[in-house]
DNA sequence: TTAAATTATTTACATTCTTAACAATTTTAA
DNA sequence: TTAAAATTGTTAAGAATGTAAATAATTTAA
């Protein structure tokens, strides 16, 4: 066989040396893989992302948790009644602040999240596995960076 | 300002420690950065891979492109038009399959794109500065790494 | 105490991705 | 050679995600 067109033949030219391709490929992997594990669950990284802030701190408003993880505020709303759909976290209203509700794990959802948690796990050690000895405390040091960096209007 | 609710004060938990989530942050952030750079030339990082592949690779079908980036090949068919109403990018019909269009760069294209790869460049230089000696070919090599994982049906 | 800011929410919209279907064409197998 | 299967570009529909603007209720600041 030729493999007339097969990626094999392909000329990434620039492509193969920017860092934000590269991020781009493996992050639509993972979280593909991801997805695949957490299918049973119903949860998708996004979902997932949301549940672990609220199971470390318990009583946040949904602003605070969309700024945690860098989303709109607005996204909060669906994400949230999904979850409450789902018997996982519930709204409570705010001791402080009557615009706001504090949200917390139900107590099915702390059952959940940690059945959850085991599936994840599993999943992160499929991909850690493909690092060497030190590489995972690097790698995400260096997205880290990547992640927090704002570079001047120009 | 006793700062409630910053994001200094919230416990990312497990999320710290997970590739999958760090590499979204990072690849949301540099994407982003990518955009603003691009913007005045209408240009998004999809738009760029393509253009990317078909300089280097004149001739090529849409649906190898597609394989090529890991996209599905229905999507090259607005991604494509577009490109084509900008007049960057012309189909031209295949010698040897008349099912498929053989994608080229336009004159005009080519010096387009290299005006382009310049800003890109630029971009990229605002986040390569974040890595130290050596961390690039590294990163790059561990998230080729993770791309091209295809972990076992469980 | 008024004016400004914030919260959750709704709505609308643009993107992006998937999936399925289709006609035209090519490839494979009988 | 011919019939069946696969492939190409395309269209259409649906889900997911992100963004932006507007609103009422409430809180904060002047």
């Amino acid at each position: 066989m030729t493999n007339l067109n097969s990626s094999e033949d392909i000329d990434y030219g620039i492509l193969d040396t920017l860092v934000g391709y590269k991020l781009r490929r493996a992050q639509v992997n993972i979280f593909n893989d991801f997805s695949e594990h957490c299918s049973r669950f119903g949860i998708t990284p996004g979902l997932f992302g949301v549940l672990s802030i609220v199971e470390r701190n318990p009583g946040l408003t949904q602003t605070a948790i969309a700024n945690a993880l860098g989303n709109d505020r607005s996204a909060m709303v669906s994400v949230v009644d999904r979850l409450e759909s789902m018997n996982i976290v519930e709204r409570k209203p705010s001791a402080s602040d009557r615009r706001s509700h504090a949200l917390f794990l139900t107590p099915h959802g702390e059952v959940f999240y940690k059945e959850l948690v085991a599936e994840v796990l599993k999943h992160e050690a499929s991909f850690t596995s493909l690092l060497n000895e030190g590489e995972k405390p690097l790698i995400i040091d260096m997205l880290d960076r990547i992640a927090a960096h704002k570079p001047a209007k120009q």
